[in-house]
RNA sequence: GCCCCAUUCGUCUAGAGGCCUAGGACGUAGCCCUCUCAAGGCUAAAACAGGAGUUCGAAUCUCCUAUGGGGCACCA
């Protein structure tokens, strides 16, 4: 049994490289360590593993916080704002590395290896012809101290190895899995700190885990094969075992692994984006992204599944957790985001939409979008659809429907000509101009001209905004103002009367 | 190939030996509401991977098989 920790007080990570914008995957990764750091109190710390030189990416860092801000996991120790255990990024910690692998070599619990990248791989490949595990061999594990030293004084380069016990077994007690037993003897050797001075992932987490008193390791379920081996680093070290919880991944819908290389496809055949920067110019809000994270994994405790983050703080918990991997469930991002869009008061939705009309090359007026905006809320599911449904309220030029378009279904063109003209007088001669003045006025012009109500105001919805598909009508008009509406309505009788003459002049 | 993990409707999930005739949600289909589209309401189809055990009783415990996944770097 490998003793764990209890009663620290609860400090986190969330520990990415730096190599690009914040996968999905990884957010999740930072929504679980975020949410257990809040329920418990504790900190949430942000660290960088910029340790691997042949990666470095500089914009990665700036577009990684942003992208941790925009989901609203704000981190009390980092990057950015500092902390007591600073520097949180590793490349600027390599004092500490360094020490600590030379400690566990003069301790004999790590070795000094000369073997050349060449014969690493001669190595495995001659296992691989005699049908044996591939690993190194540990050639340089039994070199002398004068050999050792030899080699060094003539400048051959190396790196620094732990020496992983040659038996036994090893038990590993997760949070999410319980206790799983691993044979010594199928682990390796691994590497610590590399030729260039700089530590590998191994090395940099325990030293920084511990440097940082970290009490929880939430991390992706890649790492649990060398779970065991960071288990003996700490044993080695003699430092105290933070809690270890592996979280499962999320696949494609298909079942395949989740990358860049391998993108996910939704249903349709198009693509589903996989960084967290693709999905805020597609009108997704954090709070649904963050909420349509945590169901993955992990449950509410009810039968909920739309919450709040203040929600998910107060219930989250290690014991939830779900250890088998999952698809993901694109379809339930839009619906979530669909019902947060609804649980957003008017006003922060119009703030919220302003952006993506302007996106869209069109002004907005603020006292125009908030006469707009409760006609759209219960109508988008994702905030750039607005320009779809109600672009036409915000366009300087009127983009006018074809004539094809204005007849409804079942229609003959003398019903819509006189639905245009009746309504057109109709409209003018009203005393007064409002949704429910409108509404009356028109059901009853609809059984007049013995129209469904569907006919007729189908085809003013047309004529009005130019679209099939709009916002509910008398609110359209009603905004639009009666000018605008008589203007309309007469145009698209002009188109109308165009395509007669047309149909005349065709032999 | 070797080591490890997982497996409940199409998908995300509930389920800790009897509350399971397996619950919820998304999606799908139908109906209702309805000025379009939504939203909302109702209904339907839809799952314990397979096989052996243990037990009076198994989705739940054990083993085997299958499938999926993770890992086997001087990447994280």
């Amino acid at each position: 049994m490998v003793p764990h920790s209890s009663m620290r007080p609860v400090r986190v990570r969330f520990a990415p490289s730096p190599t690009g914008s914040l996968h999905i995957g990884g957010l999740r990764t930072a929504l679980f360590n975020w949410l257990f750091a809040r329920h418990q109190g504790g900190k949430f710390i942000l660290r960088i593993e910029d340790t691997d030189q042949k990666r470095f990416d500089p914009t990665a860092l700036t577009t990684l916080t942003e992208a941790l801000r925009w989901a609203g996991l704000q981190w009390d120790e980092g990057p950015e704002v500092g902390g007591e255990f600073g520097p949180y990024v590793q490349s600027e910690r390599l004092e500490h590395y360094q020490k600590w692998a030379n400690w566990l070599v003069e301790n004999e619990k790590a070795y000094k290896c000369f073997c050349t990248p060449e014969r690493l791989k001669q190595v495995n490949e001659d296992k691989e012809v005699r049908g044996e595990p591939k690993g190194y061999d540990r050639n340089c594990r039994n070199l002398s101290a004068e050999e050792a030293a030899s080699k060094e004084a003539n400048g051959e380069s190396y790196v620094i190895r732990f020496k992983m016990p040659l038996d036994g077994k090893t038990v590993v007690t997760d949070a999410v899995r319980g206790e799983v037993s691993f044979d010594n003897a199928t682990q390796q050797d691994l590497v610590l700190l590399k030729s260039d001075g700089f530590p590998t992932y191994h090395l940099a987490h325990v030293v920084d885990d511990y440097l940082m008193q970290i009490s929880h390791v939430m991390r992706a379920i890649e790492w649990f094969p060398s779970y065991p081996f960071h288990v003996q680093l700490w044993v080695a070290f003699g430092w105290e075992i933070p809690i270890y919880a592996h979280l499962p991944i999320m696949l494609n819908p298909d079942g395949s692994k989740m990358s860049k290389r391998n993108p996910p496809i939704d249903k349709h055949g198009n693509p589903i984006p996989v960084m967290v920067h693709d999905y805020i110019p597609n009108g997704y809000l954090p709070e649904a992204m963050t909420n349509f994270l945590a169901n993955i994994g992990w449950n509410f405790g009810d039968d909920r599944e739309f919450f709040t983050m203040q929600e998910a703080v107060e219930r989250f918990d290690l014991t939830r957790i779900n250890p088998a991997n999952s698809r993901y469930p694109a379809e339930k991002l839009d619906w979530l985001n669909g019902q947060h869009i609804m649980a957003l008061s008017t006003n922060e939705l119009a703030v919220r939409l302003k952006p993506y009309i302007e996106r869209a090359g069109l002004a907005v007026k603020d006292d125009l979008l908030a006469r707009v905006t409760p006609l759209v809320q219960e109508r988008i599911k994702r905030l750039d659809k607005v320009v779809e449904i109600a672009g036409f309220f915000f366009r300087d030029e009127f983009q006018p429907p074809t004539a094809e378009m204005l007849p409804q279904k079942k229609m003959s063109a003398e019903q819509t000509k006189s639905a245009l003209e009746q309504s057109h007088r109709l409209i003018s001669e009203l005393s007064d101009f409002n949704t429910q003045v409108l509404h009356e006025a028109m059901e009853k012009l609809a059984q007049e001209l013995k129209l469904s109500n569907g006919q007729l105001f189908g085809v003013i919805r047309v004529a009005v905004t130019g679209q099939q598909v709009s916002t509910p009508l008398f609110e359209t008009l009603d905004i639009l103002g009666r000018e605008s509406a008589l203007t309309r309505i007469q145009l698209a009788l002009d188109i109308l009367s165009k395509k007669s003459e047309q149909v005349i002049l065709q032999p």
